[in-house]
DNA sequence: TCCTTATTGAAAATCATTTTCAATAAGTAT
DNA sequence: ATACTTATTGAAAATGATTTTCAATAAGGA
């Protein structure tokens, strides 16, 4: 999805369309790989240099509410933002260049029967993420 | 695994027992949801009324290493921990209270192919997780 | 162009985690 | 049992990430 319709949603759902704001969803939206809220800072005042890092909290905290980015969750920590995928997707992640990947196509129903049978919980949802090595990584 | 287990591996490994360590041990091998340190603080100090949160952030720090919890990723937050499962296994959360159940027979091969071709990226290991609600909170 | 009010950045506050350090106690040697 | 070495401890301070506060600014409708 590109930037302009990032903005778009956020001024559909009530919110100004500011440099701030734009700097920061330029930045997010066209990197492939996972950005912790400094690493966003530090590539957005690029953009907007009078950019501050509280501003990028707040704008990544209405990201996510609008489910334009997803948390992405690793071994070294949880702090990093990606833009996320469309519908039912999960994450393809390169160890080395933390390039992301996203593919669809898990169907994990006879397994999640087999589960809900074995245990007794009735199954809601799934997190799967793969982890390896891109193309030029490997 | 009992709790004897647990204190046999961390004397293998050249730590000392102590009564700290024996209250941590007792309080997140018997529980069976999720605790972040601070839950296990509280609970620990029931047994051991001079535990200090610092060393309940160490003797995790050890645990984890030996692999005998492991760090519990959830929407909320990716503090807490939980006894590890064995071998290749995956966990299954109850969305209303927090109960684990672990699960394995998850074969992805199929799956992970699929995407590798796709893709190009080799895959190297997977992170799966359930979540639903247990029997009882059904 | 004006006016209302959401948004801003900076500073301070909060919260989780880590480091520092002198006192204590495990576990081995005696 | 006793002494001794040194890992371990808890408290306090330091760090690092995130959130709150607040007065100044600027979006965007009137």
């Amino acid at each position: 999805m590109p930037a302009d319709a990032w903005l778009e949603q956020l001024r559909d759902n009530g919110y100004r369309l500011t440099k701030a704001r734009r700097a920061v969803v330029e930045t997010v939206e066209k990197t492939t790989r996972a950005l912790t809220p400094v690493e966003v800072f530090d590539m957005a005042r690029k953009k907007y240099r009078a950019l501050g890092l509280v501003t990028v909290y707040r704008t990544l905290e209405k990201l996510e509410e609008l489910r334009l980015i997803q948390r992405v969750h690793q071994p070294q920590g949880c702090q990093a933002f990606i833009a996320a995928g469309v519908g039912h997707q999960h994450l393809l992640l390169c160890r080395n260049c933390g390039q992301a990947a996203f593919f669809d196509g898990d169907d994990l129903e006879t397994l999640t029967n087999a589960i809900a049978r074995k245990t007794g919980y009735q199954i809601l949802d799934h997190w799967l993420q793969l982890f390896g090595l891109c193309a030029n990584c490997r």
